[in-house]
DNA sequence: TGATTTTGACCTATATATAACCCATAATCC
DNA sequence: GGATTATGGGTTATATATAGGTCAAAATCA
């Protein structure tokens, strides 16, 4: 079953997404590409960049970052280099080779009464 | 209408976000939090975190945004700071004011005789 | 080791996002 | 100014993501 989302963020959510919007559209026009062009290299249709650019929260990530990497807005601005990125994927999977597998409160007390 | 949908991805846009879908997950298990706390403080579901920390490119960027702020993993590292972001929006507000509001692209060519 | 908890993988019903339209207006260019 | 194109804001049918549940296996800890 599915209960009706009515999702909250917090400020610095919308503000990093709205940040990204603006870059993305910044970019866009820069580079004289229509919203249309823009589509179509991303696969996906005018109306979903047009959320995109205005920062709707609800938007598929992966349309999100492709449009990004299309006009040329780094994410992770430390690189726009794959290669840099793979890098720090790498570490990260060591990382958590290293880490717990689950995450374990302490255990419930059965003593109840007091 | 809508037709079946089939994504592709640039390899960047797949590996930013396994990366991101990694820093969360060990920031999430650094702190000892849970699947279900993290995902009650983000008001979505567990299976939905899950799906964040497998990075699937196909969750809502909200959602993964507000996962990742309450980690503590910072978009944009150039600023985990709220402050710091903002000066960034208007830089970026002011910069899309003196951009043209649309792009055009030449004329078609009428002449199609040669 | 045994008790307890977390996790991952699945499933289902339904709310919702999406593509694809259309149209009016705005923006651009000559 | 006039022609042309881009954009924004709707609408609709449908594919799909989601919440919420179950269950077995894995992980943790005493």
């Amino acid at each position: 079953m599915r209960k009706s989302v009515k999702r909250t963020y917090s400020r610095y959510t919308e503000e990093a997404i709205r940040l990204l919007a603006n870059l993305i559209r910044s970019a866009r026009i820069e580079q004289k590409l229509t919203t249309q062009e823009v589509a179509d290299r991303a696969g996906i249709s005018r109306s979903m960049l047009q959320r995109i650019e205005k920062a709707d929260l609800r938007c598929e990530i992966g349309a999100v970052f492709e449009v990004a990497t299309i006009v040329g807005v780094s994410l992770f601005d430390t690189s726009q280099s794959l290669t840099t990125i793979r890098r720090e994927i790498n570490r990260s999977n060591e990382k958590l080779s290293l880490l717990p597998k689950a995450v374990h409160k302490a255990h419930k007390v059965v003593d109840d009464d007091f």
